[in-house]
DNA sequence: CCAAAAGTGTTTTAATTACACCCATGA
DNA sequence: TCATGGGTGTAATTAAAACACTTTTGG
């Protein structure tokens, strides 16, 4: 058995692209600390938990990701660290907090990762009995357990500015094959804004790292769109360390 | 007597802004671990410290910098956590923490900041006795103590994007009276590259922020140079809260 | 043939880059 | 009068933004 570092922790804002209602979505785990009724968000809370002595940090965010959530093989970024003694805010979060790992707590600092997945690709797992893993839309995310709202506003904020300087990160949330339009929306989705699609395509043809691969989509009422893949070479050699400036 | 904790402390990074050698220059500690002969960097670390319990993480760093340099009202900036197991390396470092502390050291995750401030304006005081303070260029700055030359690599790579997409911190750095040759200067030390003059000036006109005030240089063997000044009002006024693309 | 989404260019405006000479001062 | 750093403008290129119609398919 290994011992937990009572006052560090790891937390996970797992963002899910939900290529359905187009929306962006964050992982969440409902407990029952308040009276469902009028409580509001604050049952929940993202998947984390206080990492073990002597472990690797990034190491404990993946460990701690799929033991909670079963995910596995996403590329989770260390964002912030929080810290204030007052993050704990009611005595109800602090009681469920000692009973849930079984040892003393004062102020926790948590280092926060996050990632940004495909919801139709990764399926999260029940695995916890008594809460309930499940996706809400960021739209209805205020007042969340502990500071875990202000955590969701530092994560998004950091997502959307790597998703414009950094824009490998987006590939993560297509299949192999994909359209432009889908790239596009993908965009939109998570910048929270619409984009001009012939200005858009003029940037991936410049980007040069988006090709053709020649072949159509099938089997939909209309136009089948070009389906394009992400050229991993080309990305590197004109990508080599330089962030790109992409949107 | 308030009670540390052992598996959490706080490192800041100080890069000062030489003004006469024209050189960035970081704040470091040198002790004595490893004989002075031959070892290199691996005496030298950052000002930090194990952080007390329940302390919140900001303050801890004011504190810790207060205390070790004497510096106040620097802007520190929380940007990143390290935590990986092996990050004391020696068990010479290991031996003079414990030492250091007074208490048994496993695993320490530090939260690093990082702070930039003018070497002229702000004179760290010594005070500790069996180390010595000093500022050393960041070019020479390799094989530092712990994992102290990778926090700096991250450290100079934040401050550089900083620089470029929130231009403010600049101002911290310059008196209140300067000339634009001292701003573009800054950034030339910063950014490790020149700039153009005329394209400088530019940008500075149409930030809008930066502005005369109806002064010259004065005592100077050479065409006295026009002094200006930040306008805090005009920079928040066009700045609400969004990254300014300064460079 | 209709509905639905795909795909395609041009024009205007703004931003970026490259580049060289005269000016004001103290010594 | 000379050495030193201060200060200025233009032209060319590249990037950004705004904007609407035709095409292909399945139903």
């Amino acid at each position: 058995m290994h011992k937990l570092n009572p006052s560090l922790s790891v937390d996970c804002v797992i963002f899910g692209l939900d290529t359905n209602e187009q929306s962006l979505k964050i992982l969440v785990y409902e407990r029952e600390i308040f009276p469902i009724e009028g409580s509001g968000n604050k049952n929940l809370k993202f998947p984390g938990s206080l990492v073990i002595e002597d472990e690797d940090l990034d190491e404990s965010a993946y460990r701690i990701l799929n033991e909670l959530t079963g995910l596995k093989n996403v590329y989770l970024k260390q964002f912030s660290a929080f810290g204030k003694p007052d993050r704990i805010k009611f005595d109800e979060e602090r009681e469920w907090s000692e009973k849930h790992y079984g040892i003393k707590i004062n102020r926790v600092v948590t280092i926060a990762y996050y990632a940004l997945i495909r919801i139709d690709k990764h399926n999260p797992e029940q695995k916890q009995i008594k809460d309930k893993l499940r996706w809400i839309n960021i739209d209805n995310a205020s007042n969340l357990a502990f500071d875990h709202s202000h955590i969701l506003s530092v994560a998004l904020e950091t997502l959307r500015r790597d998703l414009i300087f950094q824009s490998a990160i987006s590939l993560e949330l297509l299949p192999k094959k994909f359209t432009l339009n889908h790239l596009q929306s993908l965009y939109e989705i998570i910048l929270g804004n619409k984009l001009d699609k012939r200005n858009f395509r003029k940037k991936i043809a410049k980007a040069g790292y988006i090709v053709p691969i020649g072949e159509k989509q099938t089997g939909v009422a209309h136009k089948p769109a070009m389906l394009y893949r992400f050229d991993k070479r080309k990305f590197n050699k004109n990508n080599e360390g330089i962030a790109t400036f992409f949107i």
